[in-house]
RNA sequence: GCGCCCAUGGCUCAAUUGGAUAGAGCAACAGAUUUCUAAUCUGUGGGUUGCAGGUUCGAGUCCUGCUGGGCGCGCCA
């Protein structure tokens, strides 16, 4: 049960009015308050806490309220009856929303034979804990991966290949796409191939020109240089694969990125052009999508650049009308970093101008970057931008000495799951648009708000569970404890938690709420002893009881969270 | 220069979106295990919420101005 949503819906039918039904800081005062009187206290021409006393008896009369009480200014306090929330409380279900909407959800966009960095972290992890949480309240999504596949990237890479290679058949004007080509490639060196090829176009420019050919050549449908994409592409697309594995991420819907786009261009190039919205401009053509309130200069939107060639914002563009085709969804999510802001401002301008997309249902949910301790972007020992398999590899050790330290024998699979769990749960816990601090160290100790501690929560009630073994079921009126029964309150707090984290964008909610939740069971766990013989059978089966709820709540928490509970700790 | 974001104990972060005595974790110190996993629990100290005004019953939160920091501003994605 949403305790706050029943208990709010019956007061607001008892006085007649929507009362703002708020939860104490301070849990002393009660378990629910409101400032009505208050807020009414001006309208009805009288003090606050002397309209208190009037709404006081009605609320007595609810068969749920144990006590009522008028505090400070005009503060009315709500204490719920013990049994009422024994009664009550469930482990919470999948749920069916009133008002089902369709999202697409655009995250991850991974690149083709480039490694993952970093900033795959973020955009990948609340992108899918976002997913699972629109997911749960009942709606429908669809998740794009939109994968960097059709750029300057590209044409660097062939470039290069051909500069190792430049004998092989890919690159002779007799080609035959059906002939096989003996040339396989390497997973390790096809990543190393754009940062070397990245660096020798920033010097040479006669490659970089070459690039530049090979790329437009590519995007036109050079037959040898699409067959040696393809090549890579295969081994790149596997390598993502593993990645999502690898982070306990749900597979992606699409796995279609700017190539894919690419061939929605055409139609909307048309659109443009009917609505007189491309302008040369400089050799290139633009979108003007400026408007007279902007009080700072937006810069236009590059539909092609001046050598004629597709770009990251005409690409943007024709996914969203890709995007409207395949989903029709009711609102446009992007995951990315902050420092794109402005891009997505042009691209929800450009479609809306162009009646592709409406502008108000676009959201771009910004994160910020992940930091070293010195506050500069988090970078490896040597000193490199670090990539995510560095990070997962850094946790995994971690792990790895902690558990080593503790005389504990611990599988590679349990260390693996406790590693993505301190990473993961590190990432959920900060707000999204602000940077957060990568600290290593920290992550080695596992000490109090972490992913281990979440886990280890979970690994001790599943113990006393599977332990007792019996059945489990409701049990009679029996007297709580203060931390059964704050217990009891937070599970039956759940179902507003999520939702809140859901309208709000804000992913941290949960693993604030699975924190809280640990906290009070481990307390519970503490002083609440289940298991034991001087314990009397009614109490018993109510404290296990109550550990089943609790357990099946995290279970819950730690799935939307994209974790894993081991077997072991 | 213009615009966006941020500033909360020594450190890292919260604060139900305007509510009551600003909460957690780390670090420090003191304690708890004949008992279901001590990666746990209990306690102590630590704050003029960057500065100055304003709005109101009430401000960490909203408005204005400063100071300090991060980021962005046409052919990268």
């Amino acid at each position: 049960m949403n305790l706050y949503k029943y208990v709010s819906e019956a007061i607001n039918n008892k006085l007649g009015f929507e009362a703002k039904l708020d939860v104490p800081k301070n849990r002393d005062f009660g378990d629910f308050s409101t400032n009505a009187a208050m807020v009414g206290a001006k309208n009805a021409g009288k003090n606050p806490r002397e309209l208190a006393n009037e709404y006081l008896p009605l609320l007595k009369e609810l068969d749920f309220v144990a006590d009522v009480s008028i505090a400070g200014p005009g503060f009315i306090n709500i204490k719920i009856k013990d049994d009422f929330i024994l009664q009550n409380a469930t482990a919470p279900k999948q749920m069916v929303s009133e008002k089902p909407l369709t999202i697409d959800m655009d995250y991850g966009a991974y690149n083709v034979a480039k490694s993952l960095h970093i900033g795959h972290l973020r955009t990948s992890i609340v992108g899918d804990t976002f997913n699972r949480i629109t997911k749960f309240l009942g709606h429908k999504t669809f998740s794009w991966n939109h994968i960097g596949d059709w750029g300057k990237p590209m044409g660097l890479i062939i470039a290069w290949i051909e500069r190792l290679h430049p004998e092989l058949p890919y690159f002779q004007n007799d080609f035959d796409p059906s002939k096989p080509v003996d040339y396989e490639i390497d997973e390790k060196e096809l990543n190393n191939y754009y940062p070397q090829a990245s660096a020798l176009s920033k010097t040479d420019s006669v490659f970089q020109a070459r690039a530049q050919e090979i790329k437009a050549k590519f995007q036109a449908g050079h037959p040898g240089y699409f067959a040696l994409y393809e090549k890579f592409l295969a081994i790149s697309l596997r390598t993502m694969n593993n990645t999502v594995k690898r982070l306990n991420i749900l597979p992606f819907d699409y796995d279609l990125g700017e190539r894919n786009a690419a061939k929605y261009l055409e139609p909307v190039e048309k659109i443009l052009r009917e609505k007189n919205m491309i302008v040369e401009d400089d050799g290139a053509q633009i979108i003007n999508v400026k408007r007279d309130t902007d009080n700072a200069p937006i810069p236009p939107y590059m539909w092609r650049d001046s050598r004629g060639a597709d770009t990251y914002d005409s690409t943007d563009l024709a996914a969203v009308y890709c995007r409207k085709l395949k989903d029709n969804p009711d609102t446009i999510i992007y995951f990315t970093d902050l420092r794109q802001s402005l891009h997505f401002e042009q691209l929800f301008r450009a479609a809306d101008m162009a009646g592709i997309y409406p502008y108000d249902k676009f959201e771009h949910i910004g994160y910020g970057t992940i930091n070293g301790k010195d506050g500069k972007p988090f970078k490896t020992r040597d000193g490199n931008a670090a990539g995510l398999d560095d990070i997962i590899d850094i946790a995994n050790e971690a792990v790895s000495a902690r558990v080593a330290e503790s005389g504990k024998k611990l599988d590679s699979e349990t260390i693996k799951t406790i590693a993505l769990a301190a990473v993961k749960f590190n990432d959920l816990l900060h707000d999204v648009k602000s940077d957060y601090i990568f600290d290593p160290s920290s992550i080695t100790s596992f000490e109090g708000k972490t992913g281990p501690y979440i886990l280890y929560t979970a690994v001790r009630l599943n113990s006393v569970l599977k332990r007792a073994g019996a059945q489990i079921s409701k049990p009679e009126q029996f007297e709580l404890s203060t931390e059964e029964r704050n217990l009891l309150i937070e599970i039956m707090d759940f179902e507003r938690t999520i939702l809140s984290a859901y309208e709000n964008r804000a992913t941290d909610m949960i693993a604030n709420y699975a924190y809280d939740l640990c906290q009070l069971t481990n307390n519970f766990y503490h002083n609440c002893p289940i298991l034991r013989d001087d314990i009397p059978e009614n109490i018993k089966a109510g404290r296990l009881y109550i550990a089943k709820l609790a357990f099946d709540t995290l279970a819950t928490a730690i799935d939307l969270m994209g974790l894993k509970i081991p077997d072991e700790m």
